[in-house]
DNA sequence: GACTTTACTTAACGGCGTTAAATTGTCAAA
DNA sequence: TTTGACAATTTAACGCCGTTAAGTAAAGTC
């Protein structure tokens, strides 16, 4: 397996290197010569792995997803589940600089079929969801806790405001009022 | 006033030019030189009139924003107003092509200060609402509202997932749940 | 050992945001 | 009525970006 190179790089380590860059550099900072760079090759080297930057982009989101889903698993019921769901991603995208922003620019899947729909409504459809239901219910904290994420990357804007509110209290505030509404 | 030519640009005929550039060519189509050529200028003359291209991006979010609260105007109650709020911004942000995407990757205020802060608060402040409650209301539902805009511009994943849910008919159920939890 | 495949390198292209410098038209003062 | 300051643009260019094309060396295959 070892090739030119003692170990050679592939989509996990590329990965990897990508969420490093972006949090030492910001969204701005990852360019594919960077990320080269800190994988010790060249920039078209990326290219054999990977398709273009919009794949990377949305391979970290989806990663980002996941691990927001994560923490999902083993809840009771369907409140828990989704106070899960918006906490997990919330915890995620708190954990990497500008995720929210990434989120908000990452290319959709590019293969969203009714089977993947069926998968993504299956927890929830344990606890009586039908798929509507379970899509509208994830994709009303989905946005939510992304909306937050973007306000909370606001910096700069948040400095001031900060001081006047608090936004980390305010989502474990807000968040429960809106499942509490969902699962009713 | 006529120098050069007949009729010379403003800050205001940019912004103008912007919202229509993005709406033909979305945003990765919003150059300088783009933006220039729409204005029969070439692209440094922009620089006369705008900092950088963040500046002209932080413009056009300011004036979404601005637009989307124009219709809170004349609510009766707290619980109306931030019904208007959401339903507003998201009025406007469905009649701009990309438009979540641009406020998410737009720069925040320069300056926000506690004036601004208390100015952005007085709405709600008359229904009763302290400055941090105020805030703190607003930020959930532009939160939700942000977060479902960038879910709707997600066409392609909404493409196969939207034939088994109603993303718009979800935000209206989502966002008065959100709201009568703020206002209780 | 010849041939293919894998995984990279070097070189380059066009487009981007942005800056510097030159240029042109307008207006106020001499 | 010429002169000079100023406003608003032009031309030219720089460095960086994503990406592609072509070349190349190591490893696998027959």
């Amino acid at each position: 397996m070892a090739r030119l190179r003692d170990i050679s790089i592939d989509r996990e380590t590329i990965l990897r290197a990508a969420f490093g860059l972006l949090d030492e550099t910001g969204l701005d900072g990852i360019t594919m010569r960077a990320l080269a760079a800190r994988l010790s090759v060249q920039a078209p080297a990326l290219y054999w792995h990977v398709k273009d930057k919009a794949e990377l982009i949305a391979m970290m989101a989806q990663d980002l997803y996941l691990r927001g889903r994560e923490e999902c698993r083993g809840s009771a019921d369907a409140r828990s589940w989704l106070l899960a769901l918006g906490q997990g991603l919330r915890r995620v995208l708190t954990g990497h600089r500008d995720a929210g922003r990434l989120l908000a620019i990452a290319r959709p899947l590019t293969h969203a079929d009714a089977a993947l729909a069926e998968r993504m409504a299956a927890p929830l459809g344990v606890f009586g969801f039908s798929v509507a239901r379970a899509l509208e219910a994830q994709a009303a904290v989905l946005s939510l806790t992304l909306g937050w994420a973007l306000y909370r990357e606001n910096a700069a804007m948040a400095e001031h405001l900060l001081r006047m509110f608090d936004l980390d209290a305010s989502y474990e505030k807000g968040l429960p009022l809106l499942v509490d509404g969902l699962v009713a």
